[in-house]
Formats: structure tokens, C-alpha cells, sequence
DNA sequence: ATGCATGAGTA
DNA sequence: ACTCATGCATA
């Protein structure tokens, strides 16, 4: 008797698309169109769901607007923390503007960062307050560095087999020597980067370079911070 | 900006 | 145990 607050309109169902030879990077995004209203309200600008198209236009301008008006992604974080009590890091806007979170957690970030942007957009001068919580006493284990060479051999077994049973974990621990933990980690997180909006390579939306070559890299300006 | 890690929720 | 959202620590 428990239903999902949320819609769950990523339920497993890859289709398994492993390597888009030819040419072109992988392209996939999750497009929402198979849900009706019935009423005859659809508005998808403010509510609703957006698209993925409407998120990377809305990471691209928040970005913009928020280096003009002088904000770093560090500020933003807590400006959601103090006006409406979400905290987040850095990490978390870096990664909004980027696109590099899933379709579900981008449109849950959307409306609060908009927000935020009005706000700051609005105000001409506002008091920020500055509040720090810190209260965190849990022993955190250190970063593993995993070597390049290993890095590799994670990759390629990861293309073979994106999701190994703990038997196999246990067997490429050993061979790697890693702990069994670090390598069950490290499948998760690359799974998860899988299931982002922009994976590695470069997804372009409204792809007017389709296939035929990607470019090298970006050529011009590098707006970062 | 990104890699490895934690924890809550779910199957 | 896995997924999913999120972040500390680090490159």
C-alpha cells in the first residue's frame, strides 16, 4: 500500500545500446510524451514536466545569469539552504549546469534554482546572510586513488558486463587488488553515469552536428568560473 | 570539475 | 544489493 510520490518514468528498461559506432556519440535522452491531461492545461514552462531540451536551455542561461550577477555555484548552494531550507554544495549546482545529473533530479532542481534566480535577479542588493551548520562527526573513508591502468580494466569489463554478481566483483578485486567494496562503488558510480543527461562524449540536443565528426573540442572561449 | 563515497529508499 | 540523490575531498 505504498505508492510513488513521484512518477516513475525511469523504471528499468534500457535497451542495451552499448557502443554507437559509426560515428556519433550516444545520444540518448529521456523524452517525456506519454502522458495526457486530461483538462486541457498543459504547461510545461513553470509545471509539469519539462524537457530536456527546456532543462539544458534553463542550466545554460542559470549559468550565465549566475557568473554575471557575480555568484559562485558554492553560493548558490546555500542561498537555497537559507531561503527555503534545501542546502546544497557545489558539486550539485556544478553538476546541474553541467547536465550531468538524471532527468529526474534536474527537473526536481529546476524550480528551485529559478526561483533563486529571481530572486537574485530581482534584488538589487540583498542581505545575504551568511550561516554555516557545521555539525558533521561521521568518519568518512579516504578517497581511493584508482590507478589509470586499473581505471581501464574496470572500463573495460564494465562494457562487458555492467552489472557483475559479487562472485565476479570479488574476482576482479583480487586481480585488480582493490577491496571489494571500492570496485562494487565503482560499478554503481559508473552506472549512474550511464543514466546522466550528458554523458561522456557530448549529447547535443537539436544536434545540428549530428554525425560526421565530433569536434575535436570546444574552440573559443572556456567560460569556467 | 570530477572521482570515490554515503545513506535513504526500493525491489 | 541495487538505484538514486547528493557531497567531501581532490585533481
Amino acid at each position: 500500500m505504498h505508492h510513488h510520490p513521484l512518477r516513475d518514468e525511469d523504471h528499468h528498461s534500457h535497451s542495451p545500446h552499448l557502443s554507437e559506432h559509426g560515428g556519433g556519440p550516444g545520444a540518448h535522452q529521456q523524452s517525456l510524451s506519454h502522458h495526457h491531461q486530461h483538462g486541457g492545461h498543459q504547461d510545461q514552462s513553470d509545471e509539469d514536466t519539462p524537457t530536456s531540451d527546456e532543462l539544458e536551455q534553463f542550466a545554460k542561461q542559470f549559468k550565465q545569469r549566475r557568473i554575471k550577477l557575480g555568484f559562485t555555484q558554492a553560493d548558490v548552494g546555500l542561498a537555497l539552504g537559507t531561503l527555503y531550507g534545501n542546502v546544497f554544495s557545489q558539486t550539485t549546482i556544478c553538476r546541474f549546469e553541467a547536465l550531468q545529473l538524471s532527468f529526474k533530479n534536474m527537473c526536481k532542481l529546476k524550480p528551485l534554482l529559478n526561483k533563486w534566480l529571481e530572486e537574485a535577479d530581482s534584488t538589487s542588493g540583498s542581505p545575504t546572510s551568511l550561516d554555516k551548520i557545521a555539525a558533521q562527526g561521521r568518519k568518512r573513508k579516504k578517497r581511493t586513488s584508482i590507478e589509470v591502468g586499473v581505471k581501464g580494466a574496470l572500463e573495460s569489463h564494465f562494457l562487458k558486463c555492467p552489472k557483475p554478481g559479487a562472485a565476479e566483483i570479488n574476482s576482479l578485486a583480487d586481480s585488480l587488488q582493490l577491496e571489494k567494496e571500492v570496485v562494487r562503488v565503482w560499478f554503481c558510480n559508473r552506472r549512474q553515469k550511464e543514466k546522466r543527461m550528458t554523458p561522456a562524449g557530448g549529447q547535443i540536443p537539436g544536434g545540428e552536428d549530428m554525425y560526421g565528426d565530433t569536434p575535436p573540442h570546444h574552440g573559443g572561449q572556456t567560460p569556467v568560473q
